[in-house]
DNA sequence: GTCTATATACTGATAGAC
DNA sequence: GTCTATCAGTATATAGAC
């Protein structure tokens, strides 16, 4: 089993090609991009590719997982929670930013909406973490008393949660007009008591 | 010509193409649809559709144009403006909710980020083109003191252009979990100084 | 673990009859 | 305006040598 075997084969392999993936699937999405391609890009053949990924679809599972994996590591060990948390969404890391990664989750997010698409399943049950992870800290900070008490922490989850999923798009399509942490900052300082 | 002609062939023609290509796009964006596909629902064959749209991405092109015209005759004729706009925006007409509608829009709008993509100028285009129209109906009201002097029209416009995108993606995945119009409500009330 | 070669299917687009 | 037939290209995945 190679999947997580790291003895005795080219140690950087698994991460050449999922690094290959994320280009090539943060650009055309899983029906526009081709595993040839991707093999190409990460220097071997297809089938060779497939060795260590069964299919496309498992591929970009991996691909998916990898990065769910940096943005867990960039949000911090042991996740933040509360104000912290939040501070840490809206003022996200350099890394964070870089286009590739913003455009694989606008892409496949969106891409996932359809019923028979391979990361269905995932987007929504990542979607539904994100809101739960959200909502929780929101809970945790209005336990504190740092939120304003009108203020409802599930439906303020969903907003922040969709407003940094649409401001990234406006990112992507015009970096030189957006402010995601300037527009964030403004919508949430508000609704709190103290500051962010 | 046949692109406006409308004598002289079966006169459903392009419109039942047009709602095939919608259904097909919407839920497998471009890449992920087949022309062959469309054509079947359309119930004719690939080359009597490509008699219609020479060619896959201009069949695309005409199914979003089509889109475009739904939406602007279901904001009315003329276009609303100043706060009668946003409250149009906020309260959307029941149309506007069908799912494959919805979907299309936020699949080519994801699709579309990347560089190569046939609808990258289009969905650029547009986003610049809701932005402004949102900014300057925003404008208006402030004009008219309805907005709380301390709230920046533009800042305000992006905010509500992201927070519907997002929320509409919410919605597609978590339909019962999601309320678009209260969660724009709660956001956008608090700026205002009249009832929304 | 990687390769070449191949199986099988589908792609967008075109040619030409009717 | 619509069809059948076809072209040339590409897709994912597999078989089997090394």
């Amino acid at each position: 089993m190679t999947t997580h075997g790291r003895r005795g084969e080219h140690l950087g392999r698994r991460q050449q090609i999922l690094a290959a993936g994320l280009a090539v699937f943060s650009s055309s999405g899983f029906h526009g991009g081709s595993v040839r391609d991707i093999a190409r890009r990460a220097g071997l053949s297809q089938a060779g590719l497939l060795h260590h990924f069964p299919s496309k679809a498992q591929l970009l599972g991996a691909v998916l997982t990898w990065r769910d994996d940096i943005a867990r590591r960039e949000l911090g060990e042991p996740a933040p929670d509360g104000l912290d948390l939040i501070r840490r969404l809206v003022a996200p890391p350099a890394v964070t930013r870089t286009q590739e990664l913003v455009r694989l989750r606008v892409i496949t997010s969106a891409e996932g909406v359809a019923f028979g698409h391979p990361v269905h399943g995932y987007v929504r049950h990542r979607q539904a973490s994100v809101l739960d992870m959200v909502r929780q800290a929101l809970e945790h900070a209005a336990a504190r008393g740092e939120l304003r008490q009108d203020v409802d922490p599930a439906g303020t989850a969903r907003m922040l949660v969709a407003l940094m999923d649409g401001l990234r798009v406006q990112w992507l399509l015009h970096p030189e007009q957006a402010d995601i942490t300037g527009d964030l900052r403004r919508c949430l300082q508000p609704l709190l008591t103290v500051d962010l």
